[in-house]
RNA sequence: GGGGCGGUAGCUCAGCCGGUCAGAGCAGAGGACUCAUAAUCCUUGGGUCGUGGGUUCGAGCCCCACCCGCCCUACCA
């Protein structure tokens, strides 16, 4: 594990789709994960990006009167690459598929496959929607009625349908059952959480057809390298990115770096794509799987999923415009259970906010610092002797620290938020049964006083570096409040795996009591 | 039709291979304290663990049936 690269990705967005706070949870989690590990000192690779072909995205431009590329271009620059920064993430890179690496690097992956015999020329037949211009799925198929009578209709958008055959190239993921099976079966984590494993087996022992992996009828698409009439259907091609957005046939060492990616986080929507398809492709092409696609559920807000739809749809900017993009990200990472469906609410944000950021971690950062100003002049004291009441901090960080890291690597961020809170609770029952206030009234206890002190001050050093994947920003202001990065150096560096080791904010070291880090709000209604 | 997941205190959820598993947080009630962002700390919850059967010495946790919700059952992405 640690001797390769943490490398791991979101989908690809399709641009077609506004974000919402779906993206926004995927992308976090993401971030969070990929933080995580660097502060764990691996080297990691976090990559995301939009999905820009397919007639849906063409479609689009030419009712809006631009051609595909400028639509795409501005829908990534004006909404995609925002959010990016709305939400604080820190990609290392950010793949587009109409970017000349992609196309070069689908290319590559198509005439390997091809080589290795894996595709062939053959003809797809369904209903056609002339109206939609697509096939239709057979489940959308109905008879019609009325003036449609004798006719098949979609049940989609109600048009008359047409059989019609397109020829098509089509990739043999047939061949791929048995070998899939083995792969679920000899790494059950490969598809993760079980519900999202359950569905994928069962699919795939129902049997697989091949698949139809080239469309004819519009252009904007990479085109098949043997065959321009054919561009690449849009989905095989978007998984691609994967391989392509780490170099794969135009930078072999990057590649060879990267690949295999140590998990896809994926939406359960998309989960057989990845965990079938994806996986089949690349044993045709004799490339390793990635080790992990982990589906996450459903947001649901008010009892529903979210979708613009049902007008429940969420913009992650109002919520970072209200409570910050930390306290946004720690919201998702926190109150959900990474992999199932989970409720939110404009309600629970502002209750979580103001009870576990605002009260909990903001006022115990706020008291501890102004202690030390008011009873040892901003300056932190050497600890004393320590008590059995020090130990009991000492050893609660260390084994929440611990907890909490066995968390991540479960790709359970909620647990690891949870272990970490335990410190939190930890240091503001301490510091309340220490009663440093009284114990400031009596001169000959000076020492005690500076022994409780120095034990908070260690304990939100702790916090500071282990809530850094997930609030920088407040983790930073905090950073500054202890003063911390003249003796130990910039908080990005402080590694999680000598964290919890006691006693590291030397004697001296200037503590200043900053603006508070999670500012009570005024919340009216919600906005939505 | 076949399959998956879920249905646990007012709310959001934990409960691994069956035996302090009837819990946590929040909300509500009472109390303590004052360093702090009117923050903190302590005490306080008697919920048929969806329904009905069954297995077992013993079952939210296993089996069967049923009810409710969501999802999958391939080429929109």
């Amino acid at each position: 594990m640690s001797d390769s690269t943490f490398y791991v990705t979101t989908p690809i967005y399709y641009v077609n789709d506004a974000p919402h706070i779906g993206h926004g949870y995927t992308t976090t989690i993401g971030d969070v994960l990929t933080r995580w590990h660097r502060q764990r000192g691996e080297r990691v690779w976090y990559l995301t990006g939009t999905d820009e072909h397919g007639q849906k995205v063409l479609r689009k431009a030419q009712a809006n009167g631009v051609s595909p590329q400028e639509w795409v271009d501005r829908l990534v620059e004006n909404e995609w690459k925002p959010l990016l920064r709305t939400i604080d993430a820190a990609n290392d890179d950010y793949i587009r598929t109409t970017e000349a690496r992609h196309e070069a690097g689908a290319k590559a992956f198509w005439s390997a496959l091809h080589e290795a015999g894996a595709v062939y020329k053959g003809s797809f037949s369904g209903y056609y929607s002339v109206g939609s211009e697509e096939f239709v799925a057979d489940e959308y198929v109905a008879d019609g009625e009325g003036d449609d009578a004798g006719h098949k209709v979609s049940t989609l958008d109600g048009s008359r349908l047409e059989h019609m055959t397109e020829e098509n190239y089509f990739f043999r993921l047939s061949d791929y059952a048995e070998r899939l099976l083995e792969l679920y079966r000899e790494h059950p984590e490969f598809v993760q959480p079980a519900s999202a494993r359950n569905e994928v087996v069962s699919f795939v022992e129902r049997g697989l057809r091949d698949l139809s992996i080239s469309r004819s009828t519009f252009d904007w698409g990479i085109k098949v390298p043997w065959d321009d009439k054919h561009v690449m259907y849009v989905w095989v091609e978007a998984l691609l990115n994967y391989l392509t957005a780490a170099g794969y046939g135009v930078d072999q060492e990057r590649f060879e770096e990267l690949w295999p990616a140590s998990i896809h986080l994926v939406g359960k929507d998309i989960v057989r794509f990845h965990a079938v398809i994806w996986p089949a492709m690349l044993m045709a092409a004799g490339l390793p799987v990635p080790q992990q696609v982990f589906a996450h559920g459903w947001l649901l807000v008010g009892g529903q999923k979210m979708s613009k739809s049902k007008a429940n749809g969420i913009h992650p900017t109002e919520l970072v415009d209200t409570f910050g993009s930390d306290a946004y990200r720690y919201y998702f990472t926190r109150a959900l259970t990474f992999g199932s469906d989970g409720s939110i609410s404009w309600e629970d944000i502002a209750a979580r906010y103001t009870a576990e950021l605002a009260n909990g971690f903001g006022n115990l950062a706020s008291r501890v610092a102004a202690m030390i100003g008011k009873y040892f002049d901003g300056a932190l004291p050497a600890s004393g002797e320590q008590t059995a009441a020090e130990q009991k901090v000492v050893d609660t960080v260390a084994a929440a620290v611990a907890e909490a890291d066995a968390a991540i690597d479960a790709v359970a961020p909620q647990d690891a938020m949870t272990a970490v809170w335990r410190i939190v609770d930890e240091l503001n029952g301490y510091l309340t049964e220490q009663e440093p206030w009284k114990v400031a009234k009596d001169e000959a206890q000076r020492d005690r006083l500076a022994t409780i002190m120095a034990t908070a001050a260690e304990g939100l050093r702790v916090l500071a570096v282990v809530l850094n994947p997930v609030m920088p920003k407040a983790c930073a202001a905090l950073w500054e409040s202890l003063g911390a990065e003249g003796p130990l150096g910039p908080l990005a560096d402080q590694r999680l795996d000598d964290v919890a080791r006691w006693g590291q904010l030397p004697a001296g070291t200037p503590v200043t009591k900053g603006p508070a880090l999670f500012p009570r709000l005024e919340l009216d209604a919600p906005q939505a």
